[in-house]
DNA sequence: GTTCAAATGGACTGATGCGTCCAAAAATCA
DNA sequence: TGATTTTTGGACGCATCAGTCCATTTGAAC
């Protein structure tokens, strides 16, 4: 009777995760491991017997979650006039912003910063920090070809990340509803865009 | 033996909501009323009497302070060249999101989300919503003086308050040190003022 | 059909924390 | 000094939850 084994049903750790998502998401970190088993249609041994304890569990959460999200920022776009992957990247970060089942892993992360500062490092690393750096790369890129004029580009990025971002950040930590229609969407992707590209416009 | 006084020790009702401050911001939501007692160098029963319930003096908490914080965003600048305003109102914002203080109250707010999303929303409209409309109404007027082309003032205004906020807010919000160097605050004020001016410029 | 790992569910421990109760002490006021 | 109100501190009830234990069942491989 291995307490913790790796080779166990893949499914059923999958199944667990997902519930563990919605979870807590809704119910934040506060909510109990034997919610979370109900859930998944799962007994709480079967928990303990895939994850260790709460806190591994809440790790691969992150862990499986964070690339994920970040994942449709590494497809580089084509080399176009920068308005038109500027508005692309900015889809996609407001996209990330503006989807709940992202923002729940981070209201659970805001939650837990206290209790595992390591994991909160982590996620920040794996998501702003390097949705930071991607972005950065491309506009010292950019800079570089002459077309636009980026004197510090991991400032510029934070700028950048900051409008896409806006007020609905806060709205989705806070639980508020987010607008996330697509059309206004993407109509502020190309606001930003236009907007950013004229404060580093050569 | 009135369960509920408001003529009691205000020098107390003080004393608790600094302490609870303290402890709410270290511990985060799930600090006891006990901790915070023994911080307050109160009896438990004595916060009880004063406040009620938990929920009740987390309110009492958050009223006290929101107001506090966004304070020195009102005091309206006098009309000189806008990047110096626009230096002015970036540096207000981001020595609040740089602001540990200022900032576990937020995280607080975001951790009790689920169980009282009408504090949420309190902190929501009182905080950045009112910001963004502040500054949106300055930046019309300097539209209207011809100083500036904004079309859609409060778009922009949360433009400009994302540029500000940046990852700091997402520092800060999972608890990591942020960079309150007041000289490097003052220019990345003046940095984030000059571009939204030239993204903004007539 | 035998075997063995994995899953189940329910009971249990230990800890924590909210909120209450109360009798004694301290402070306030008349 | 005497009366009233607040404060204190400690004990208590009650609920929740992490994590463990175990006897039983399921299910797949051989």
């Amino acid at each position: 009777m291995p307490r913790l084994v790796g080779q166990i049903d893949q499914v059923k750790s999958e199944a667990i995760l997902d519930a563990a998502s919605d979870v807590l998401g809704e119910r934040g970190l506060g909510a109990s491991i034997e919610a979370i088993a109900r859930r998944a249609a799962v007994s709480k041994q079967t928990i303990y017997n895939h994850f260790g304890c709460k806190t591994a569990l809440i790790e691969a959460l992150v862990a499986r979650r964070v690339s994920h999200i970040t994942a449709p920022l590494r497809v580089s776009g084509a080399a176009e006039h920068p308005i038109e992957t500027l508005t692309a990247l900015a889809q996609t970060l407001i996209e990330i912003v503006s989807n709940e089942r992202a923002y729940s892993l981070i209201r659970v992360t805001v939650q837990g910063a206290g209790a595992m500062p390591e994991l909160a490092k982590a996620v920040f690393e794996a998501g702003p920090a390097t949705t930071r750096a991607l972005i950065a790369d491309y506009l010292a890129a950019e800079t570089q070809a002459g077309r636009m004029a980026v004197d510090d580009p991991m400032e510029a990025a934070e700028f950048f990340a900051g409008m896409c971002s806006g007020h609905r950040q806060f709205r989705a930590l806070m639980g508020m509803e987010v607008n996330a229609d697509p059309e206004q969407i993407a109509h502020l992707a190309h606001t930003v865009a236009k907007r950013f590209f004229r404060a580093y416009a050569p």
